[in-house]
DNA sequence: CCGAAAGCTGTAGTGTCTAGAGCTTTAGAT
DNA sequence: ATCTAAAGCTCTAGACACTACAGCTTTCGG
């Protein structure tokens, strides 16, 4: 049961990698993961190279690279060599997303914490601070939304 | 046409809330807006009270509230006066949870600028840092991914 | 009273899994 | 060789919060 196994079941991948077993099914029926070899009873046998596909794709998706794009980066690390250029771009559209996205959490942590110590939570001190702030937009300082 | 109207149908409802007709349609099936009165021939008309509520909600999901915390402080909202307590747990909850995307989308940020400098896409300068880093986990500094 | 715009219901699709039913295979112990 | 429990299989449906369409009916201004 050490790493170094030729071949291995379904469970063991998703041991290994961290990712659950319906996941790694899911993968391979939306083409992320090629289809393994199968045992005599039709059971699902990977290889290292396996796992080492899987794990690039686990990684994306924790960094938040959608699926269609993590297709596109293993095509791109599949044809040897060149094409850099198109995972550069991806890489910098995803990471201007994640700022993106960054920025509008703060501005919404901003308004949230106006909101929820306006109440403390007191039952007789607000007739309630959050349901009328939620209620009346004219109250938040925010321009965009 | 303007806000004084009594009675509305429900695009006149989406052009005032800036919620689209579908998602109105969807927030009654789903029971966050009442079911309004109906035209002769079955037609939407709605009140200023829905056009409130439906504020109210609209206001909530931009600030990332789910669709289930919602109903709840809806219902007290309209459960008079007290339990305001629960209100503001719901608004505590989920500032922790908008803060802890922030922390995580934050380290995600760091690394995505590592990986994305390293490689600045030229055909031949790398092959390629962006899918290398994707494939070899151990290089991030990340503790909890 | 006509025709275009707006409305209606109901169904299916989005993305990324997750969960379950109901069955078969495998691996280890006897 | 046989038994059994764990793990695997396929297929379907569900989760979230909508969005989009097909095919029909109502409304309203001219």
């Amino acid at each position: 049961m050490n790493g170094l196994e030729r071949v291995m079941p379904i469970g063991a991948l998703a041991e290994r990698t961290g990712v659950k077993v319906e996941t790694i099914r899911y993968y391979e029926q939306v083409g992320l993961l090629p289809p393994p070899e199968r045992s005599e009873g039709n059971q699902r046998r990977y290889s290292r190279r396996h796992a080492e596909r899987l794990a690039f794709i686990k990684h994306a998706r924790d960094l938040g690279f959608a699926v269609d794009n993590i297709r596109t980066l293993l095509r791109l690390s599949d044809t040897s060599g060149i094409a850099c250029d198109e995972a550069h771009a991806i890489s910098v559209a995803h990471l201007e997303e994640v700022r993106d996205k960054i920025a509008r959490l703060r501005s919404l942590e901003k308004e949230l914490e106006r909101i929820a110590t306006t109440c403390h939570g007191g039952v007789a001190a607000c007739d309630c601070a959050i349901i009328e702030a939620l209620a009346d937009h004219g109250q938040c300082n925010h321009a965009h939304h």
